[in-house]
DNA sequence: TGGGTTCATTAACAATTGTTAATTTATTCA
DNA sequence: TGAATAAATTAACAATTGTTAATGAACCCA
């Protein structure tokens, strides 16, 4: 059941059965259906979530259009993060695409494991670094290709997210519109 | 001398007077030129870089075109991060955009810090957390914003840098053509 | 300081994307 | 299942950006 759970944290640090126990306790369980909203714009983020099922989407809105920022899938620490370690209100919603199996902690269960669990530092720093390091990887695409590079890294990097999510929210991650991105399709195939 | 570093330091975790002087110890002062590279693409990054003082510009490398992917400044740590974390060759280059005081630490001193002082993993992941919110607001912008409204937004929070660096870097940073933010600059002149 | 280099602007044209709207295709769930 | 909704494609035109090239301005530094 928590065995994707674990197998993460074990490429991060390695941890004693005690601690391992402690980390156990700490994470709630929760299921939770397709289109749930986690994390809603205009509020203080106050929980972050283990992905064991499921897919989440992060996305803005701006002028009443939602703007997909991210996408979380299995393995993964979803949050508004922003908001929730500054505990101020996001501009960020989270949204389950999927129903989910989460892993969820609060802000104060969080705050009481780096007191009973000082390697949670350590976790929390690696994860942080991977974040980072992946968002860089990101924007560097955004410089360094064209949209049309960009889908089709995507493509080849996330062959299974383009089964599972609507191609309309992969658009708006990539900076196009739905109308584009669909012709960039086009443009690949007939280059075939 | 060291006043922004400790300043940066103290904003992030509280320090005893010992705990001070492990730092102070373990960063090594050290003054370099303008146009000075501080780590090649194709090589592994072995140093984190705290500016004093002066500019850093990362770039890539595209085609023979140097694409730059950021500017870092005083009160920042400059690193390959992505090539110093993993100990694998980078693909970004570090350049000084002048003359720089920086305070260096290498990864064998990282790892010793780790050691003598527990603390180490806050800052660093704290630094994380600062650097992944930041790669994200601008990854949001590259989503959310057209170039001239990035340009706009830059120009609004970086009035300085624009002093400071050649605007055809501004241009990649902010994913376009020199040209085109030439012209972009030009139709928000007429627009006043 | 002055000659050379780099940088910023402008122009003209091609290519791409955005926008709006209509049509077709999938998906949802009562 | 079948009607209603949502999503993807296509088309046409406007707006923006990329590209290449020429010119003028700014800046090194020997």
């Amino acid at each position: 059941m928590r065995q994707l759970f674990h197998n993460t944290l074990k490429n991060l640090v390695e941890l004693s059965e005690k601690e391992k126990a402690i980390l156990e306790e700490a994470f709630v369980f929760r299921q939770v259906p397709k289109k749930f909203k986690l994390a809603e714009e205009g509020q203080v983020a106050k929980e972050v979530y283990f992905i064991n099922k499921g897919l989440i989407r992060l996305y803005y809105t701006k002028e009443g259009e939602e703007i997909t920022g991210f996408i979380f899938q299995e393995g993964l620490f979803a949050s508004s993060y922003d908001s929730f370690l500054k505990q101020q209100p996001s501009n960020q919603t989270l949204e389950t695409l999927e129903e989910c199996e989460l892993l969820v902690i609060d802000k104060k269960g969080m705050e009481e494991l780096y007191q009973t669990l000082p390697k949670m530092h350590i976790i929390t720093r690696k994860v942080a670094e991977l974040r980072f390091i992946n968002a860089q990887r990101i924007l560097s695409s955004f410089i360094l290709d064209s949209p049309e590079e960009r889908y089709r890294k995507f493509e080849e990097e996330h062959k299974d997210l383009l089964l599972r999510v609507p191609q309309h929210y992969i658009a708006s991650f990539l900076g196009i519109t739905p109308v584009s991105l669909s012709r960039i399709r086009k443009r690949l195939k007939e280059s075939e």
